[in-house]
DNA sequence: ATGGTTGTGTTACAA
C-alpha cells in the first residue's frame, strides 16, 4: 500500500500537475494539504474519473485537507478534536483497508512569538492528546502531512538563520518530540537515519535552485504501522516542474 | 540592497 502526503498549495492552480503526478505515482492513498478550496469547489470528478474516492475538509481561500483513496475510506473524521471554536480546516482522518490515516496541516505559527505561535502550540497540544487516544485503538496508524516543524538542525539548510522561526523554535520542537515519544516512528528517518531530505523550498530567493530547503512534511507511524514499513522516500521531481507547489510529495510503502 | 514569489479571490493576507 503506497501512501503519499503532498502539500499542493491550492488545488485549482495545481490540478494539471497533480493529475500528472497521480498518473505517474498512482498512490493507493494521497493525503493532501492546503487545498485552499471549499468542499463544493474541489475538483472531485477529476479524481473520481481515475478511480479515487475523495474526502475533503475545506474552507474558503486558506488551509483545507483531503484524503483520496483507491479503496473505500471508512469512518471519516473531519477536524481535530479539542476545540469546538476552531474553524480552521487542518485535519481529516479515515480508515483504508484496516489502516487509520490522517492528513494533517499543522499551523505555521509565524510570527513567533505572537498569537499565531500560541495557536500553533495549542494545536500541537490537541494533536498530542488526540494521537494518544488513537494509539489506544491499536490500529496501524499513519499521521502524515505538513507539520510545519523541522525536527532537527539537519532538517534546515541554515539552522542558525532559522532558530527563532516558528518551524524551529524549541517550544515547537519540544511538542514534536512529545508526540514522537508517545511511540511513533518517523518513517523517513527510519529508512534514512541522517542527511538532507528536504520537502519544502520557498518560492522566493531562488530557494529551489540553491537547495535552500526544509524537512517539514512527515510520516509518523504507530508500532503496528512501523512493523509493516517497507520504504519511505521524498520525491523531489514534482518540485522542479513549472507551476510546482512549494512542497514536494513524500511517500511510504506499507505491507498491507 | 533588508530585496524576492505564489495562491486566493478581489485587496490584503498567508506562507
Amino acid at each position: 500500500m503506497k501512501i503519499a502526503t503532498f502539500n499542493i498549495n491550492g488545488v485549482k492552480a495545481r490540478l494539471p500537475r497533480l493529475l500528472e503526478w497521480f498518473h505517474e505515482f498512482s498512490p493507493d492513498v494521497a493525503c493532501l494539504q492546503e487545498i485552499k478550496s471549499i468542499d463544493d469547489n474541489f475538483p472531485r470528478r477529476a479524481f473520481e474519473d481515475i478511480g479515487y474516492q475523495v474526502e475533503t475538509h475545506g474552507q474558503k481561500a486558506f488551509n483545507g485537507v483531503a484524503l483520496l483513496s483507491k479503496q473505500p475510506v471508512k469512518a471519516v473524521r473531519r477536524g481535530l478534536p479539542g476545540d469546538a471554536a476552531d474553524e480552521q480546516a487542518r485535519y481529516i482522518e479515515g480508515t483504508v483497508n484496516g489502516v487509520r490515516i490522517a492528513s494533517i496541516y499543522l499551523p505555521n505559527g509565524n510570527p513567533a512569538p505572537g498569537e499565531k505561535f500560541d495557536y500553533k502550540l495549542r494545536w500541537m497540544d490537541r494533536l498530542i492528546d488526540h494521537a494518544a487516544a488513537l494509539l489506544l485503538e491499536e490500529w496501524p496508524l499513519v499521521l502524515c502531512g505538513d507539520y510545519n516543524i523541522c525536527p532537527r538542525d539537519e532538517d534546515v539548510y541554515d539552522p542558525k538563520g532559522w532558530q527563532d522561526d516558528a518551524l524551529c523554535r524549541p517550544e515547537s520542537r519540544a511538542r514534536f518530540r512529545t508526540l514522537m515519544n508517545l511511540g511513533f516512528t518517523d518513517a523517513l528517518r527510519h529508512i534514512m537515519p541522517s542527511g538532507q531530505a528536504y520537502t519544502y523550498w520557498d518560492f522566493q530567493r531562488g530557494a529551489w535552485p540553491k537547495d535552500h530547503g526544509l524537512r517539514i512534511d512527515h510520516f509518523l507511524l504507530s508500532a503496528q504501522a512501523a512493523d509493516r514499513l517497507q520504504d519511505c522516500q521524498v520525491d523531489r521531481r514534482p518540485r522542479g516542474k513549472d507551476k510546482a507547489s512549494d512542497h514536494t510529495p513524500v511517500w511510504c510503502k506499507l505491507e498491507v
